[in-house]
DNA sequence: CCTTGACCCTGACGTAGCGGCAGGCGGGAG
DNA sequence: CTCCCGCCTGCCGCTACGTCAGGGTCAAGG
């Protein structure tokens, strides 16, 4: 089997420059040129630019990733396995900046104020910078973007009113609850955990019952979010954060 | 609250070079100055900085960066709402990866050939290009990164002699339990499915039981891996993925 | 009061990873 | 034979900084 780069381009998802490019700097030669001296490449060559494009995705220089690939003490196995581990690490700190992002959320939605240490927690100690050249316009392609900008543009004054009325609203139904003396299982406070979960989706984010046990552990484990509570109603904070998870529980 | 370019820089964890740069463009323009002409950065600064750096890991370009923040049209939780949705996208987008990875470890391991479609097919339709600057230099400080080189050093071939036994005398007991007739579900067939899962965390890559029945469904989607085990054995495909959901299920 | 060392300033040049265009050859379909 | 699309090789441009160089600043200590 044997390729042109611009089939090798489109099957790859990168423009033929790019590969002119990986030939000039010897990351991606092609095996072998015709007559006219065009570029052939060959089953090898692509399993070779997929190794290139996965590292290159994982954030390798390209000097680097040539010299990985071409490491000799490395099988095609063994790359599998380090991308794997790679990418799980990334996802786990993606995942922890949408944690830092919806601690914004809360902390906003409160009028509670960050420290920069809050702020940045996320990039201080060891920070991944990342570009993704022409995101723009690729993002710019896809339904969660349009999406994104839809649901991000601004309320209006009415909807900031609508907001903070249900939320008072709820507010003082969870006091009355937690008033009431029933246990924060009882399908009463759960009822109020789903609607806290049901707002916040509505006017804020996807939040699914697993984001939600995590605000709600959050409510716990930072004073300011625990004072607000307490603030409300001595023993509100620790009675939502069992009715949430009770009510994750019992939808699960 | 004012701070120095060192300070911003160290919490913020970025290089002074890099504030100077979007003072430069404009981008983040300390507040004031001293009358030595140091640049003084308050919270109001601290803020934007924190919005710059989150849409620069979601790779939009500085340029773009100022129009996202300086639009009067989107007020701060709306950009919030926005980084979450794109942070979601781009975790999606990283699990896709991973599948395709545990995809290509699956063929590999069963000496299964890839076609070039197979290969690109995570970046064929919809390519979000990512570049990490300096990021080897940083994940080379990581422990996860040692692990991952530690583990990824290429295997003996007495280490690839075992692998090879450990799997026959599975295969071997399987086709044997399959043989005896007991259903997917009994203790036996799921002990082996859990054996399964242990051989590929033990030699390969820890396959938690989420990812392990999301491997077991692309043997019954792929017809590659389908043939592969039915070559073994008719109805043995189906019955490794009953076994492996049943297990699953029963150890969470 | 003066020194020392850590920190700050402003240029200015260098680099990676391509994008994009110019000017020209090749090849197969009609 | 001609068209048009695809390929070739330069080569210049761009972004987001890194990395000096050359020189002021500020607080602590001798």
């Amino acid at each position: 089997m044997a390729y042109t780069v611009g089939q090798v381009a489109r099957v790859a998802g990168v423009t033929v420059r790019t590969l002119h490019h990986y030939d000039e700097i010897g990351l991606l030669s092609p095996s072998g040129r015709t007559p006219a001296s065009y570029r052939r490449y060959d089953d090898a060559d692509l399993e070779r630019l997929q190794l290139v494009l996965y590292y290159r995705e994982l954030g390798f220089p390209l000097e680097e990733i040539a010299a990985i690939i071409d490491d000799p003490a490395a099988d095609p196995a063994a790359h599998l396995r380090r991308q794997h581990e790679l990418l799980t690490v990334r996802i786990k700190r993606l995942q922890e900046m949408v944690t830092a992002i919806e601690f914004a959320m809360e902390a906003s939605k409160l009028n509670i104020q960050l420290t920069p240490e809050d702020r940045f927690e996320v990039f201080g100690d060891f920070n991944p910078e990342e570009h993704e050249a022409e995101a723009e316009q690729r993002w710019g392609d896809t339904d969660a973007y349009r999406e994104s900008n839809r649901r991000a543009s601004r309320y209006t004054k009415d909807d900031w009113l609508r907001i903070k009325a249900e939320n008072e609203d709820w507010g003082r139904r969870i006091v009355a609850v937690l008033a009431s003396g029933v246990p924060a299982d009882s399908p009463e406070a759960m009822e109020l955990a789903e609607e806290h979960r049901q707002i916040i989706s509505r006017w804020f984010y996807e939040c699914s019952y697993e984001v939600h046990t995590g605000l709600a552990d959050m409510y716990l484990a930072d004073e300011r979010f625990t004072r607000h509570y307490e603030d409300v109603a001595p023993g509100l904070a620790a009675y939502l954060n069992e009715a949430i998870h009770a009510n994750a529980i019992s939808r699960a």
